[in-house]
DNA sequence: ACCTGAACACCGTTCAAGT
DNA sequence: ACCTGAACACCGTTCAAGT
């Protein structure tokens, strides 16, 4: 399962497929699976065998994105009251889902297996920690969890390009709104 | 433009065509269009001619469901306080979700096409007649449109069949609280 | 003016052969 | 054990010929 165990060819494979498809989302527009394995080099089945969906692979090339976010849930609880903290992370996640569409599909892919697997994953973990430390001061309320707030926010993939400044950051702060626990 | 300006055969087709592909969604699965085509017994051409992009066809397939949703929100209205009243319409929203999942796609494409006019269409307007009685007596928050109510509630296509019961009319509740103006 | 449907285009996926 | 890439499968879209 680790990298050790892996063929060396295998391993690198598996990083120039990364790295092509980081390079394929940067150039824009849709990413053809077959343009990744002909950019990395490799064959078709070579792609499938270490990405068997494309989730995986977009996860894979976001995760670094992914796990800053994660990573931020922590520092944001420890600094900022709960409510603050959860809108705070909601603006990088503007941010990279702006830059790197692909961000979000990401995370939304993440949250899936973490529900799918009966076991939080870091994802998921992530926003479960902002949420718990709303539900425990009383500024959230009790019933949501980190797949409902993913759902939520998931407009955020379908917006035109043109939509951005006007929608992206307001519809969080509604949807932040409707977390809060109520009158 | 109208029915009465076309040739009889093409006015015949049409409706073969949306009444083959409501057979089809009705079938469940995915819906192709050459299958939509075949099962009208109309050739692949004559289908894109009636419906250039796949939503002007489901558009018109959900057309009547629509309309009730359109018809239901100045009834709703009249009848209940603001609020009262999009909840009650969301409730029928996310009735016709559950059973015909393809509605939904329909009051998507309705109001990005009301979007691209630049005028507001039937579900535009229906939308917004909900919005506007709640910010007229100031229950509703006065920095959102139909869209962000449209987007919001777009969640609901990407519910696992089996979220249904625990997540589609709680989420709802808490984009309600979102919507309202806040203290 | 409208319809037909073979043909094209596109892209995801597989698998027999090779190293 | 892993890789290759031709071939397949699938489905949306077009367009030359026909009525």
């Amino acid at each position: 399962m680790n990298a050790q165990r892996r063929r060396a060819d295998a391993t690198e494979n598996r990083a120039r497929i990364v790295e092509a498809a980081r390079e394929l989302v940067a150039d824009g527009g849709e990413v053809m699976l077959n343009a990744v394995a002909k950019k990395a080099g490799v064959g078709q089945g070579t792609l499938y065998r270490h990405f068997p969906t494309r989730d995986d692979l977009f996860a894979e090339v976001y995760r670094q994105d992914v796990e800053e976010l994660v990573d931020a849930a922590p520092a944001l609880v420890a600094e900022y009251d709960p409510l603050s903290a959860l809108s705070a992370w909601f603006d990088r996640l503007v941010a990279y889902a702006r830059v790197k569409r692909g961000v979000l599909a990401a995370v939304e892919a993440g949250v899936r297996r973490d529900l799918a697997d009966h076991s939080h994953g870091p994802i998921g973990d992530a926003v479960t920690t902002l949420l718990e430390a709303g539900k425990a001061d009383g500024t959230i309320r009790s019933d949501v969890d980190a797949r409902d707030v993913v759902l939520l926010v998931g407009y955020l993939s379908r917006l035109d390009d043109g939509e951005w400044d006007g929608r992206a950051r307001r519809l969080l702060d509604v949807v932040l709104d409707g977390l809060r626990r109520g009158a």
